[in-house]
RNA sequence: GGGCCGCUAGCUCAGUUGGCAGAGCAUCUGACUUUUAAUCAGAGGGUCGGGGGUUCGAUACCCCCGCGGCUCACCA
């Protein structure tokens, strides 16, 4: 398929014609040696020469005056390009220059008379010309913005020219970077091993979803997407590696919304000897680091809402909270009375199970008042099932899900270790399965049979940890390439 | 999957109660040797998301489809 045609791409299709007929090379192999932007501004007025190289992003011509600005990932820096300056070929290929293209250029630095610090152009070569327009996007003196490209679409499927245009953007997924590296350097601090467990599985479990479908020809059976590493993970604790973490893409074939992506960036990590209080203090700890690798905190901004992210985090009692939120003593309803009360509230006519029930009139009653981050501890068992139950009320379990401006960030609990009682919770479930009815991970259950130490685990929804700290609005602004329709 | 909103030049957006398609930036030509949202003079640039219908005439009204956004549902 040929390029695109249009005004603009035949016109810097006939410049680069025309470049080539100088007999340079507009795509040449090597970058002459150069200074980071940044050094150079640091070194202000200068006569020593001094190299650098990066994107033009703005051109003013002045008959046989032109100022160029460039830009590298360090900064900004103008270009003072004088023909009488220059050699008679740099000055023809300086006709041939747009927006966009990657140019190298040496010379010394002076301050021009309006005060901005200029690199004098002696030398000017081109290192890869851009044949397609790029926006332009320019700020005025108030650091106004105009025309800033901020269609989502475009945004999304042209990722390059967001990350080149939209400051937020760019320092959002920097900060992204600078999270994620973070967290693994706090676990691999206190001896957690990283490791990798299948993303392809012949059978997925450690979630309840639905998981996408894939065909290993050369086995000739079904595989499927892994919806979370949670049963890998416990295995590996079985086997001695009692801290233990994996950061990596889970994927779940449900709905696309705000806070939920197809495919998502989860941190699993597993501790022996510890429960689900020691996994509070661990979440506690990773956000602090997060937010000083994303630079913010102990106040964020999310939206409307001022966040304090100093620890501890509160403590909402799941069954307390929803009876006192609600008035009722909800838990000891039954499903038929609770299913009346959703119907009521507007949540769905649909006949839902008590577990699931309950589930709901909490998001209704509790879930959205919890802004700051809030721990809501000790679920019911049965939207538990691989939580241990706790010893005083084998009704609820020693699980907790760590909310941040609304949002799950974390799920938690003490792990169940008990492989009889895991095995009859499994099949149950397995029973109720869409995909696959009535298949257990036996190989996981084994590993329990062999024995777990009690263990606490932790799992966090890395995309939405980076929403809180650079107050994304949706998920598919912290995740670099989201997955759109192709269309036709 | 449902509801609502949107799709107009490379980008950001106007617009037409149905009558020759608009602006700014960008591009091209010319002027300009310290500008910075450079300026000035001129020019080019459109399948008005796609298809069908109604109409003398549709970018606009109706239907179908595509893509996106918000939202509801689903997602322990």
């Amino acid at each position: 398929m040929a390029i695109e045609e249009n005004e603009f791409i035949n016109n810097r299709l006939e410049k680069l014609s025309a470049i080539k007929e100088m007999g340079l090379d507009a795509y040449p192999p090597q970058t002459p040696d150069r200074l980071p932007i940044e050094t150079l501004r640091a070194a202000g007025e200068t006569e020593n020469i001094m190299a650098t190289s990066g994107r033009v992003m703005a051109k003013r011509k002045h008959g046989k005056t032109v100022f160029c600005d460039i830009t590298d990932p360090t900064g900004r820096i103008q270009l003072f390009i004088n023909k009488k300056n220059l050699s008679e070929e740099s000055w023809d290929l300086l006709g041939n220059l747009d927006l966009g293209d990657i140019i190298w250029v040496s010379g010394n630095q002076f301050v021009t008379r309006t005060g901005e610090l200029s690199v004098r152009v002696s030398l000017l070569l081109l290192l890869a010309k851009a044949v397609r327009p790029m926006p332009v996007v320019k700020t005025d003196a108030d650091g106004e913005v105009h025309d800033a490209v901020s269609d989502p679409d475009f945004v999304y499927r042209h990722r390059c020219i967001d990350l080149m245009l939209n400051e937020e953007s760019k320092n959002r997924f920097i900060a992204r970077s600078k999270i994620i590296s973070a967290m693994r350097n706090y676990l691999d601090t206190d001896d957690f091993l990283e490791v990798e467990t299948p993303v392809l599985q012949q059978i997925y479990g450690g979630a309840a979803a639905d998981p996408f479908v894939s065909f290993y020809n050369s086995m000739d059976e079904d595989c499927y997407l892994r919806i979370a590493t949670e049963l890998y993970l416990k295995r590996l604790v079985t086997g001695g590696m009692h801290r233990v973490y994996e950061i990596g893409k889970d994927f779940r074939n449900e709905g696309v919304d705000r806070t939920h992506s197809p495919e998502f960036t989860q941190l699993e990590l597993y501790e022996a000897w510890t429960d689900y209080n020691g996994m509070m203090k661990r979440f506690e700890d990773i956000v602090q680091v997060a937010a000083k690798a994303a630079n913010v905190g102990p106040v964020v901004k999310f939206g409307e809402f001022d966040i304090d992210l100093t620890p501890p985090f509160q403590r909402i009692p799941f069954v307390p909270t929803l009876h006192e939120k609600s008035g009722e003593d909800l838990f000891d309803w039954d499903t038929e009375k609770l299913t009346a009360l959703a119907a009521k509230l507007g949540l769905g006519d649909e006949i839902k199970d008590r577990p699931t029930l309950l589930d709901k009139l909490f998001d209704h009653y509790v879930t959205p008042s919890l802004i700051q981050p809030s721990f809501v501890v000790d679920y019911p068992v049965e939207l538990s099932p691989l939580a241990k139950q706790k010893t005083d009320d084998p009704r609820i379990t020693e699980r907790f899900e760590a909310f941040i401006a609304g949002l799950e960030l974390a799920n938690s609990f003490s792990e169940q270790n008990d492989p009889v009682y895991q095995r009859q919770v499994l099949e149950t479930q397995a029973l109720l399965s869409k995909i696959r009815k009535g298949v257990v991970d036996q190989e996981f259950l084994y590993a329990l049979e062999v024995g777990m130490p009690p263990t606490g685990g932790l799992g966090i929804g890395v995309d939405r940890l980076v929403m809180v700290l650079t107050d994304a609005r949706s998920i598919r602004d912290t995740i670099l390439f989201p997955h759109l329709r192709q269309g036709q």
